[in-house]
DNA sequence: TTAAACTTTCAATAATTTTTGAAAATATAA
DNA sequence: TTATATTTTCAAAAATTATTGAAAGTTTAA
């Protein structure tokens, strides 16, 4: 296969697997981009090669280096900004869970405490007790089960196999 | 706060989160509707309750029995569908985390094992390479302790906890 | 069979999200 | 300063996704 063709492919399957998560797929693509990118791209490149507008290629970029998935770089002697991809994966991983845990179950789970005030003894507010101290239980426990997974991960396996590698 | 306030908020709380997982919006407040209620529903309560077309309702009430979420009951003596959610939460927890892996990861690893034969020697090629084989290596490590997590939940944690409760 | 009860489909419409591109804002060099 | 380069904003347009509701399809009882 040709690396053009490859390169393209590349970018339209990330671009599906961001739209999944949170990131949105232009975000995604711009993302892929620069993740095989050897060097840093200017807004320019990035609009050039995926065909999308000024603001498009800026409020993305901005978007990525928010979540921490891209840096932003001067070179000396030119004014442009260069972007730069957080190219260790499992950092990028890392930071895709953090940000969603942060934006989704966070704030979903301090909106089941209160609903735990809900009065009455009716069938139907028992199960609805239920269902919310469930539910409480589960996301308390997966998250538990998340941090230590990436503690896990970033504390033990990965710095040896990192240093196998190097 | 009265149970009907209470359960607004729920199913609005509810949908809110489906919508960040790949449920959306108004399959996840079907979701939870059902998941509070002692007894299964119709159709017609579902219309009723969320304000929904039927059209609506039959498509996201499929959609949540594809997902596993949901069971589909007949009540002697009347030809209407009745409508059960899952209520373990672990479970429901399992399939969602099972049905987003079948659909994102699986056909995203299938795609990317393919872009390996890309030629060529260029910086780009090489870089290229790198970061196909570093997604593989971390969505490969990601996926057998997401199956080691599940594994363990099911066989040991769960049983136990369950054991203990009744 | 036929009629009634119910479910499913799908083209049209509505709602939401994304993208554009020109104008405004900001930063740098001369 | 002023001119120039670059980034950011945002209202309008385009694209995408979800919803409606009536018609077609299916199942069951008599």
């Amino acid at each position: 296969m040709e690396y053009q063709q490859a390169k393209e492919r590349f970018i339209q399957t990330w671009g599906t697997l961001g739209a999944q998560w949170g990131i949105n797929r232009t975000m995604a693509q711009v993302h892929a981009l620069l993740l095989i990118s050897p060097r840093s791209l200017t807004t320019d490149d990035v609009m050039e090669e995926l065909g999308i507008s000024r603001g498009n290629a800026n409020m993305n970029l901005r978007g990525l280096v928010d979540w921490g998935l891209v840096y932003r770089d001067m070179q000396k002697g030119d004014r442009k900004d260069y972007f730069r991809a957080e190219k260790d994966l499992w950092v990028v991983a890392k930071r895709i869970a953090e940000e969603r845990k942060r934006r989704e179950l966070d704030t979903v789970k301090d909106q089941l405490i209160q609903l735990k005030n809900v009065v009455g003894d009716s069938e139907e507010v028992r199960e609805f007790k239920k269902v919310i101290s469930d539910i409480d239980n589960v996301t308390g426990q997966a998250l538990q089960v998340l941090s230590m997974m990436t503690a896990a991960a970033d504390n033990f396996l990965m710095k040896t196999i990192r240093k196998l590698k190097s």
